[in-house]
DNA sequence: GTCTATATCTCGATAGAC
DNA sequence: GTCTATCGAGATATAGAC
């Protein structure tokens, strides 16, 4: 039996699926209500506003998506195998809701005065240091020899960006790939993953 | 002394500075006007709607800021030689339009029919062969044995990412690098070029 | 071609019955 | 808590004078 949920988590779902499909101007609320199977005057009742609950979204989006990334970096183990672990762990939760990046990265492009403070107190609240365990690790790796001395900050973005991009473009890759009859996604990601980290450690090591 | 343009020329470029900022639906007509220094009836006399005129500017768009690009794979060179030129003109092209791919893809993303349909009329009509351009010198490059045997759909995914990303995450990326009292944009761009030629080169050669 | 005034419409928000 | 009906703001679009 599936549980029924309680009216708000509901919309918040509803409003997550539109939100991030639309973005903060494209979703209008009669869309959400219709999405969660509710009348369009309970988000107001439970929301209050339309941009108290797209902020409600960002923050779970955000705090869901990524939130607990740097975890995967705790370990103590070679850089080959950090780097391994990242790519396979970003890559796969990237995969269960791929529209995740392309969300948080295009809201913040519009600049927003209340998204940027929402953005500021997330970032206080679940300590969101994935960069700075990432950069730590590199840079510990360039002391030990393991890597070539090369700007962390640079590699840092070449990691996420090798990894997320794929996702954020796929719409408009899929224009050339999908003339490709071997092309099958779970097999291109799963693939990706390995090539992803092949390409960046040959592309660094020492 | 500046030439005065047109006024629909001076519309199609306020239009499109704000739709490239604020998307589809963020963007207002009022705005646009504003920003064109021209009455907001004159947008519909020359345009006839908002939907018109967002797609013009999604056509435009896309044309100017990435219809030429495969021109810069046409010389006979080294893959070495390719890649390192591309990257510093791929870069350099979005430095004068950094929200360009952003844009695109975020457009892209939303999945609207109308634009579905105009992106396909463009892809006929300019020959946007970058992609093919692009995977027949990686495949030629694999033959004579300069680089790995790679899927060269993933290396093409690859460098177009590491270039892309950092311009599509700017805004995020800000928030970690901006503590660095050693930030310069430009300087971050320029050393970002000579960063991703070499880990993709040494990532994938022989 | 350009502008003012206004019509039309979409959408967020609320009132009020149940 | 939930729903129907409706309001009102704001945005697109048009009419019509110049």
């Amino acid at each position: 039996m599936t549980k029924k949920q309680s009216a708000e988590q509901e919309i918040l779902k509803a409003a997550m699926a539109t939100f991030v499909k639309k973005g903060r101007h494209g979703a209008k609320m009669q869309e959400i209500a219709d999405a969660a199977g509710i009348n369009k005057a309970m988000l107001h009742y439970y929301f209050r506003s339309k941009d108290k609950l797209y902020l409600k979204v960002f923050e779970n989006v955000f705090v869901e998506g990524f939130g607990s990334l740097h975890v995967v970096f705790k370990k103590n183990d070679t850089f080959e195998k950090k780097l391994a672990n990242f790519v396979d762990q970003y890559t796969t939760l990237i995969m269960q809701n791929p529209q995740f990046p392309m969300f948080i990265l295009r809201e913040l492009s519009e600049g927003a005065e209340d998204i940027k403070q929402v953005f500021d107190q997330i970032l206080k609240n679940i300590q969101f240091n994935l960069p700075s365990v990432f950069i730590d690790s590199i840079q510990t790796a360039i002391k030990n020899g393991e890597i070539k001395k090369v700007d962390p900050r640079q590699i840092f973005i070449t990691i996420i960006g090798s990894i997320a991009f794929f996702f954020i473009a796929e719409p408009l890759l899929m224009v050339f790939l999908v003339n490709d009859k071997n092309y099958k996604r779970s097999a291109f990601i799963e693939q990706r993953k390995k090539i992803v980290t092949d390409i960046i450690l040959n592309g660094i090591k020492s």
